[in-house]
DNA sequence: CATGAATGAGGATTCATTCAT
DNA sequence: GATGAATGAATCCTCATTCAT
């Protein structure tokens, strides 16, 4: 469960602000915004015209500014909960599985993850690079948790040392790419193993 | 008879019609535009107007439309020379060393390729994957490449038998996506190295 | 319930919806672009760019757009209120007059009409015999009233039948071409005559 | 039939210079462009690029352009031909028929040429009202023919005298207007009939 | 706060016309 | 003379962003 502010008091923002609650009614309105967007960019269409998803949402341009500033305060706001339910599941993954397993089970869960928001796979992969700080907390959160499974995997069994969370991420960013043609998620699946296999294999080679 | 030119042999399209080869001038200014693009998007503005394109090369926008027809169009004729060059060193590489390592040479050269042209990898990954007319070529080349070099080690050495080279290519656009921050290349060399890895280990598992 | 205007009756488009009374600004705006339009036609120019329109309705190209998708739409704007002032004059003269007077009557304005809108003739006619559905209300309209009155003459007085509103229209297509030339008018007028008469004769001839 | 250039002597063209004939290659090209734009203008596209015609014809645009300056030149040009053929033919038809006859004749010829130029219409219609001069001797020569079956009829049998040619000619206008449609040639007739009957009408109302 | 009207910079594209080959 | 490459003005249209209601 996501912390929210506690009832009464006032809620504090990342900057460390005080800020008010939101009236619920702007509750919805970001809500059906992200939704809408969520909903479209999963067509595969990304560079939809803000007004679009507006129109979409139901809400006005002005409105949809007031709670948007940039397009990629959106696209963060429209996978931080994806991501957030990803990364949220590594533990227990953990707790199941031998450790290399799973890895390989949460880079199964990306895929089928891709699969879902197509639009946003490449965004989320620019993304992932730059220095967009609205991405900030999804790449933290997203490396942490690749992060946790490598380490878990490399005090359990042998594997490679020399590959980290980032080097993971950037292969997965090719593999979760352009989605929807028949036999994506076989051939994605494939690949998973394929990476899997890799650091596995200097191991057993030595 | 219509008249072709009196020296050498006539030239002929793709269709197999006999063309009149190109006035020097105009060849100059289409190498002139393919050069200034390739170093526009080298510097990672996949993007360009195309009017800073035909600024760049000293030609009028209209010139630029009468070359090239579509932005795709202009893409293709940027990197199919290196997509041809890169190509063209397949044999030689396993000429040279043995099958595996030839993969292994190929797919560096290709990250050093992205390298070069930055701006070009989106698009490139874009499109090698959808039906893109304008890249069918560049496709076909790519692929077979990287197959015959995976064929040859197969027949060499045992590796893994159920990936092909779309699948390399898919994860060869996750590994080249984003060139330019420090340690790049390196990363890049681990990641190819890795997937070198992932094919060999189940034979050697076995 | 969504909020809706509180006093007067909500109003209500084409299609049934209710839809908000616009704003008074935004009206202003759409009058102040056909009627910049409207004076722009007038002159004979036809083919304005919809800038020129958008500036001398002194409004930005975004507002012309907002308003009218295409010159189209904005064509039928100008001259629908022109078409139904004409059409709603109908009804009077078929009161006041026998009913091949009100024809004449009907078409000599028609030609007042033209005269007055020079540019927007051509226009008109192409499109009163194309398909542009922009002009399915104008057409309508307009053979509506031709028919009931050469319905109210046909019955009053002996009349050719054989021929429809549609002819009629054709033929003026051709009287209200091009007016602005000195005597256009009483060419015009003579020519009506000679219509008028056309339909008279052969009730006589027999 | 129509006055060439007598062998050997130097042709004098409308203005009086002298002109050597054309070279015979140059001719053809001349009237490959004449033929192609008239095959184009048949099919109702008025608009096309130069270009499109110099295509369709086989030639440069630079040959296009050395034989017409304008595109009102060629317009001239694509129906010079026809409108010479159909005026020819006055003659034939005052000493076959009675003179209103031969009018009804030639007007319902004069239709039958619109069917076959679609394109052409608006263009002759526009063109034969405004300064072009490009058009003068289209426009005369039309004027005289119609002019002459007129005043034949005049002679002949009582009919209105406040009606001219340049009437005719407008209303003409309308009735040969988009052709193409069905029932397009028959409504034409129709028209042509009402017309030769509102010039009947007032000298048997007498 | 919500709304959506207005704005206008920016980019794509076409085509008449000129001019080097 | 013929050719077609080059040019760039002109136009269309979109969309992010601001701001009055």
């Amino acid at each position: 469960m996501s912390p929210g502010p506690a009832k009464g008091a006032p809620a504090t923002d990342v900057t460390g602000d005080v800020t008010r609650p939101m009236r619920s009614d702007a509750r919805r309105n970001r809500e059906r915004i992200v939704a809408a967007a969520g909903a479209i960019f999963a067509t595969g269409a990304a560079d939809v015209p803000l007004e679009e998803i507006a129109r979409r949402a139901g809400v006005g341009i002005g409105t949809f500014y007031r709670n948007f500033e940039t397009r990629d305060q959106l696209l963060e706001a429209v996978y931080r909960q994806r991501v957030d339910a990803l990364c949220d599941n590594a533990p227990r993954l953990l707790a199941e599985r031998e450790p290399i397993d799973a890895l390989k089970g949460f880079l199964e869960r990306l895929v089928a993850f891709s699969a879902e928001t197509q639009g946003i796979a490449p965004a989320l992969r620019a993304i992932m690079s730059t220095d967009s700080s609205a991405f900030d907390q999804g790449r933290v959160r997203m490396m942490g948790a690749i992060a946790s499974l490598l380490a878990a995997a490399t005090e359990h069994a042998a594997i490679r040392r020399d590959v980290g969370a980032e080097d993971i991420l950037r292969i997965m960013g090719g593999i979760c790419a352009d989605p929807g043609r028949t036999g994506w998620q076989e051939q994605s699946f494939r690949l998973v193993d394929l990476i899997i296999d890799g650091l596995r294999y200097p191991a057993r080679a030595s």
